[in-house]
DNA sequence: CTAGTTGCAAAGAGTTTGCATGGCG
DNA sequence: CGCCATGCAAACTCTTTGCAACTAG
């Protein structure tokens, strides 16, 4: 559950490296600044750098994502590698923050329907959707 | 569909604040970060504080979106409040850069199935669909 | 005239980098 | 063992803020 797939750019698999992806696997869809990861992970014994820099580079192998949440002007990581998000789209409510996965049949007729009307390929690694979730509408 | 945008927060229309929203206008779906507008402004002579505060005070009045370009680090600002782009659901390309409309039909259905399926209520305002363009597939 | 806005400079925050040390393979 | 990654701190860049001066209405 823990292998993944892609390229991997890095040459070692250090105890920092493992941890940080370790923890990435167990928050999913969850949209964390870097510095509320190091937190979480203070007592493993991790610098601040080397979170930064492993951040960095699952960025780099596409297995993060990068966006800046509306209204907030920090920056935040998504971790996309988890094997319930791979290949999803994803949905995120700006009222409560939460990240959902948009279903299958909607997802694909959107590509589909993206592709054959605006020529426009679709990348679900990158995209967001925002909105508001049902929950949150009541 | 009324004017949903002049619902100013801001009392005065000042000297500054009429360049940078002139200078937005003519700059619709153009990713910038605040150095770039203030740069571009320069000979207007107008301060970079004079940018921020009302880049800020339009991203709450709902008339400009803050995001953070992928692979890139910086925190871009996207104008939204140009008539053409009012109302639009957004496409922008990884490769090129640009920023495209999705046609107003696939986004209608898009929109009207996500709230059937998922319960999501999509934010056109708050929304980018990342991907690749048709003339970059080529 | 009066409250909102600007400029400037200084303060803050977040992120990156150089270098010596440590650890994976 | 060799090379990559880590830690730490300094360097940077971007953004926010305090305050006196200025200006739109």
């Amino acid at each position: 559950m823990l292998k993944s797939q892609s390229q991997s750019k890095s040459k070692y698999l250090t105890r920092q490296r493992k941890i940080l992806i370790s923890y990435l696997d167990n928050h999913p869809d969850e949209a964390l600044t870097a510095r509320e990861i190091a937190d979480a992970l203070q007592s493993e014994n991790i610098s601040l750098s080397a979170v930064y820099r492993n951040l960095s580079e699952l960025e780099e192998e596409g297995k993060l994502r990068r966006q800046s949440s509306a209204g907030n002007r920090k920056i935040k990581f998504q971790y996309l590698d988890a094997a319930a998000c791979r290949d999803k789209l994803h949905l995120t409510c700006t009222r409560c923050g939460r990240t959902f996965h948009m279903n299958n049949e909607t997802a694909r007729s959107l590509i589909h329907a993206a592709e054959e009307a605006d020529g426009f390929e679709i990348d679900k690694s990158e995209t967001v959707l925002y909105g508001v979730c049902d929950s949150c509408r009541k």
